[in-house]
DNA sequence: AATATATATCTTAGTCGCTAAGAGATTTAG
DNA sequence: CTAAATCTCTTAGCGACTAAGATATATATT
């Protein structure tokens, strides 16, 4: 699982590499994608970037015609960036192959086998989670019990 | 399994942060644990980085001590590149909250489904280098057909 | 109402890893 | 025994990122 997913990383290289935008350009058009309107600082949250860093990567998707801004009514210090269907649909056609490749596997389960698995990837997405608090928790409790390779800060 | 992915990347991230090496560094210290003795051209390969990347990759991690160089007696061009297990052990410690989560939602499972996740992580891993050989494909062959966005040509 | 504090995004300067191109060293082919 | 191929390293330049602070708007305090 390791390996498919180092190798799913690079696929997505070059997608991005192909469509001749920044990987962090592509993984937010994931995250839009799977979330729908998100703020521009919900977006610095999910992907682990800073908010200066995403003003860049909206800019270049924003010309690239593949995102919008658009400013909330209700508190205009928030700007959502929403995706354009009809110009990211050219970049979803390079997840072609990997969608093909994805329903040929999981067509060779039965339901009950399928229900198994879709059990496995909520369990093993929740194990993930907890396991990202975890390290936070290493992190911020034990002093100097750790690696001590030249530590920088986490932000 | 795409959020579980993408999550796991923000974990290597923030591995990465804290033992203070580069995205790349790390990834390549993957690879050498799950393919042990690479040379460095091989690192290239797998990691879609450029030679003189790679370069820049050994030398960082070789300073860090984490890793050694060793010229090929054979083939005195090539030059292998192999971990410094009692270095690179104090990065394996930042793995430990995901292979306990891991163990976790393993331990939850019968031999049985055991036996059924192990297939589906093998057929899938087959799955997306067929993803990755197709994509390729798609390249190569239809000229004008796909999105019109500014290509950058394929490394 | 007026001021202070907090929040959300953007701006700027500087850093760092990456690519492209080519050099150096060695091996293989003709 | 020269020519071509292979492998790694070097160099210059570029572009995405961080850190810090600026700007604009919202919320809390008096």
């Amino acid at each position: 699982m390791r390996r498919s997913s180092a190798q799913g990383v690079l696929y997505g290289q070059t997608v991005a590499n192909v469509a001749g935008i920044a990987n962090s350009d592509l993984e937010c058009m994931d995250i839009l994608y799977l979330e729908g309107r998100v703020s521009a600082g919900r977006l610095a949250e999910v992907t682990g970037l800073t908010t200066g860093a995403i003003t860049g990567v909206v800019d270049r998707l924003e010309k690239a015609g593949l995102v919008r801004r658009e400013r909330d009514e209700k508190d205009r210090r928030k700007v959502f960036i929403s995706v354009v269907p009809e110009t990211a649909m050219k970049i979803g056609q390079l997840y072609v192959p990997m969608q093909q490749a994805m329903e040929k596997v999981f067509g060779a389960y039965s339901d009950e086998e399928l229900r198994l698995l879709l059990r496995f990837a909520v369990e093993g997405y929740k194990g993930v989670l907890a396991a990202t608090e975890a390290l936070k928790g290493l992190l911020d409790t034990p002093p100097e019990k750790r690696p001590n390779l030249k530590l920088k800060k986490l932000r």
